[in-house]
DNA sequence: AAGTGTAAGCGTATGGTCTACGGAAAAGGA
DNA sequence: TCCTTTTCCGTAGACCATACGCTTACACTT
């Protein structure tokens, strides 16, 4: 039924698998032709891994089910992978990577502002596109390429704002966190509404109706009065997606704020 | 290993099991003592079900150990409660009710701000007593008293300041989704520290002396400076305290200047 | 006091989950 | 041909939610 995500925690396994496109020489440590010959590859059981995750979602992707999309046995991918906790680490980090944020020395929009929305707007389509990552925790990242080109990207943004480093690193960590959980709620949205089959605002629509044989005038006398005066009339959707907004606004005008009394 | 909320969405039985205390005659459409003696009450199951997601997560809360802790087998349970997802949006609104946020007509600390600021620390208590909330969708929230509550609540805070209903609903959204996300964050944190034993900067320090081993400072002229000038000194965990800190205060900025501006 | 209707309690079965273990199979080198 | 090394993978153990249907207990009627 579900998923949550325990780390095993032996960076020592995870980190050469992780910068294997970068840094492929680092697992050279056996000898090369000996022993039977492998029949996949890593990135074949990430992709698979990847396909079952975003057509059923995270729960759907069992190591048994990956394996026969694959044709092989269940434990030979723990010949590839030292664990299912690991093998959604490289999945992660393969679709950090994929944003394609541009890079030091690559062109970017102007002003700051612009590349901060290019930031979000990449990260929500990567939420769209994968909708599992709303089930996996951020505060533990694999630290893979993907994640650092990420920060990378982020931090440079306001790199010419005159913010001290400690204001810098601040202001990206809110910038990440703010995008992170806004992509994050929608697709939760989103995903309900498919697995459900029933709209959002359905749903709400549904239980308004049921909710007014329990609702308290006398203890919600705030929410009666903007009840009366409309303030409910539009869809939650659009009501959450103007929240968030205003929200993100108000806090890059916050780190502005900053920038001019620093310069 | 782990959960997932998959409402199965009957509305028409779990909401009289939410209203249970506020409207006990609802559910009175059995002849009254028909049948074999109950052993139980819904209010057991659910005190049982909390104290065993509270202690060891809510993964390793199954309908199983619940049983086992009642002393009784484990289909019973669904004489009381229609499935687990039900049983899980129980444990959500009583853990929402437990806050005691200030009602209509209760005292409560002026101003505005320092209500909002009441909602946060409540809500953030209420994580960190439960940590399993993290894992529970808020986009299709259990319509009971807690969470009508809350809702009355964080209106109400905002009520005298002068907002259009739609500026108020919206400005009370965006704060109970910078709370919650800032309250899901710190606990998911805590959390890990639990399970795995290491601190959330210890686990950092770890990877930060494996990653300089494929660490490539060209790619990341960005980080290695706010690197070299101390930007990272501080542990993760203060950070980000700070950066949300910093978010949450811009957010309110921004509703008061909507205030001044409407008055 | 016996019988009957009703609801609670719960054992069993189904079809899943991850992964430890150990044996079988394939490849290169001697 | 045989040995070493590596991959491949079947089996098994210990869990999970819950559908189904039988057993048990109780209140009311006769």
């Amino acid at each position: 039924m579900g998923v949550e995500h325990s780390g095993r925690a032996d960076p020592d396994r995870i980190l050469p698998l992780l910068w294997r496109h970068t840094r492929p020489v680092a697992a050279d440590d056996s000898r090369p032709g000996l022993g039977r010959r492998r029949r996949l590859t890593l990135d074949a059981v990430v992709a698979a891994a990847l396909a079952l995750a975003d057509a059923d979602g995270l729960a759907a992707m069992s190591m048994n089910r990956v394996a026969a999309s694959l044709g092989v046995g269940t434990m030979t991918l723990y010949t590839y992978v030292p664990s299912k906790a690991d093998l959604i680490d490289l999945m992660v980090d393969e679709v950090l990577t994929e944003r394609a944020l541009p890079g030091p020395s690559e062109p970017r929009p102007e002003p700051w502002r612009e590349q901060v929305a290019l930031y979000a707007e990449r990260t929500r389509a990567m939420y769209r596109r994968h909708p599992w990552l709303r089930h996996v925790s951020t505060v533990r990242p694999p630290i893979g390429p993907g994640m650092l080109a990420e920060r990378e990207y982020v931090l440079s943004t306001l790199a010419d704002t005159g913010l001290t480093p400690q204001q810098l690193n601040t202001a990206a960590l809110a910038i990440t966190a703010f995008v992170t959980t806004t992509a994050s709620l929608e697709t939760d949205s989103d995903e309900l509404e498919r697995s459900t089959g029933q709209s959002h605002d359905a749903w709400w629509q549904e239980r308004t109706q049921l909710w007014e044989e329990y609702f308290d005038v006398e203890r919600h006398p705030t929410m009666t009065r903007v009840w009366n005066s409309g303030g409910f009339d539009r869809g939650t959707t659009d009501q959450m997606a103007t929240a968030h907004e205003f929200g993100f606004e108000r806090l890059l005008d916050g780190i502005e704020a900053l920038t001019t009394r620093a310069g």
